[in-house]
RNA sequence: GGCGCGGUAGCCAAGUGGUAAGGCAAAGGUCUGCAAAACCUUUAUUCGUCGGUUCGAUUCCGACCCGCGCCUCCA
């Protein structure tokens, strides 16, 4: 089988092949940096992750852009409450996300664009398609006339045409001719930033910026574009109107949408006293690599119900998982290899791949892998996983972790170094080879003290840091 | 109201027209000087409810109930 998405536009399962060469041209809606971006929108870029990963796994290579929204309502507000300017303001938060996205080990886009530098691309493109008639200006703002492009509602699937149809309202009480109609560009308020360009004075709105950065770095058609389910409408309804208005091609040939979020089984809201951002959730003690377990572990198109027994049992998983790959890495295996484990390893890697080929299903994948986990144990403890097992095994669970990378432990741990620690354990050893468990039980609980956990094995004694 | 997603064991969660993956938790066991790790066994005669189609439905159809999202700037 080969790789296949959901593509909201289509409603249905489809292959996918990126259009031209081997490149996936990929635009992805970013975060608006107005505060820390919450774990709900890290679910979201968690999917994107994975989903970066999984096509460059299936042989493609990535044009991603990814937008950083650094001016809207809310930023201009909170820049006035402080003082600050946008670039000051907005510099702080965007620091911050791209310090959460390493901390959850988020790749970065082959483009990280911003809004605010691309003021007069979007300028251009709003007198392009002035050019085209499909706009008009009211109060100084220029508005997108949804009348002039057939195919709106195509990806929301929503029919607008009874709505549209004279539904001429009085231009003198209303600033827009027609409810659906969304502003280009925001004419210029007291005391608020705005910008010097060809067609005036003012701030663009909110959806030209990604279709205009999008068509420059990625060109007219792209092959994916993704995000949150809510910015379905009118956001990427609105990005297709414009888009394809400007080019008179097809904007994107997929669309891929992340569902929701959930906390504790509600929806996460402030007033709730259920809103996490990730710093909330690592100033708990909670291990990056958990959160993006979690995050991950739900397929991107269920909704995903973000829990503490969930976290806490996502690093448990993880633990699991590390355990196996670290007996992977230290067993002493019988020479000679086992034609049925091997075959088994290929049936394994081979179930992950077709999981992920299924529209990222993750939560299948992780299955594949900690049943062969299990397996693979039962082998060893039997004798029948021998040394020539060994590096389809590793190979896999490098497979696995070049999508889920959560094996490798993050953190500050490195502090003592290795050889200081087998120093002790081979001083743990004479006292258990005299039967002085009582010191070797000291010495074990020194290093436990350390972080440090040993564990005693038929090949000899194996540690970790915890 | 319109559009969309979902309701599966204590929790998270996959899945298929033919009789329920995986993880966590819990209990018992094997191994071990003791631990740890690992392995084994047990935990859904049942997949929101009610009908229908079918030899057979959790899976298809219909109705209903519940949760969530969007319907003007929220991932």
């Amino acid at each position: 089988m080969s790789l296949r998405f959901y593509n909201t536009l289509s409603q249905r399962v489809e292959e996918f092949h990126p259009a031209r060469d081997n490149t996936v041209r990929l635009y992805t809606c970013g975060p608006t940096v107005y505060s820390y971006a919450h774990i709900g929108n890290f679910r979201t870029f968690t999917f994107v992750d994975i989903l970066r990963r999984w096509l460059r796994a299936s042989g493609y290579g990535l044009d991603h852009v990814m937008n950083i929204t650094d001016v809207d309502d809310k930023i201009i507000r909170n820049a006035a409450a402080e003082k600050k300017t946008l670039g000051e303001y907005t510099a702080v938060y965007t620091q911050a996300f791209l310090e959460d996205c390493a901390t959850l080990r988020l790749e970065v886009a082959e483009h990280l664009v911003k809004a605010t530098d691309h003021i007069g691309d979007m300028a251009d493109a709003i007198a392009r398609l002035t050019a085209g008639q499909h706009t008009y200006t009211s109060d100084g703002s220029v508005y997108f006339r949804i009348a002039t492009f057939p195919g709106y509602g195509k990806l929301s699937h929503n029919d607008f045409s009874g709505n549209l149809a004279g539904a001429r309202v009085d231009v003198d009480e209303y600033e827009k001719a027609d409810a659906r109609d969304f502003a280009l560009w925001k004419a210029p308020k007291e005391g608020e930033t705005s910008w010097d360009t060809k067609i005036g004075p003012g701030r663009p709105g909110w959806h030209i910026e990604c279709s205009v950065m999008a068509i420059k770095y990625l060109g007219e058609t792209l092959d994916i574009h993704a995000g949150g389910v809510d910015l379905i409408f009118p956001h990427h309804e609105n990005e297709i109107a414009q888009s394809e208005s400007l080019t008179g091609k097809q904007f994107s040939r997929f669309w891929l949408h992340a569902e929701f979020l959930m906390v504790e089984g509600q929806k996460m809201a402030k007033s709730l006293g259920n809103y996490f951002t990730l710093r909330d959730l690592i100033g708990r003690g909670y291990k990056p690599e958990a959160i993006r377990y979690l995050l991950a572990s739900v397929p991107y198109r269920k909704s995903l119900n973000f829990t503490f027994d969930g976290l806490q049992a996502a690093q448990m998983a993880i633990e699991r998982l590390r355990n196996f790959k670290l007996r992977l890495d230290t067993e002493k295996l019988p020479e000679g290899g086992d034609d049925k484990m091997a075959a088994r390893t290929e049936a394994a890697a081979q179930a992950f791949v077709n999981s992920l080929d299924d529209d990222l299903n993750t939560a299948e994948a992780l299955a594949a892998a900690f049943e062969y986990a299990r397996d693979a144990n039962s082998a060893m403890d039997a004798g029948q996983f021998g040394a020539d097992n060994r590096a389809a095994a590793v190979r896999f669970f490098e497979q696995f972790d070049a999508v889920f990378d959560v094996l490798k432990p993050s953190g500050a741990d490195a502090g003592d170094d290795d050889s200081k620690i087998e120093a002790r354990i081979a001083e743990r050893n004479a006292a258990k080879k005299a039967r002085n468990f009582a010191r070797a039980d000291q010495i074990r609980d020194e290093l436990l003290a350390m972080g440090i956990i040993l564990e005693d094995t038929k090949s000899g004694v194996r540690w970790k840091r915890k």
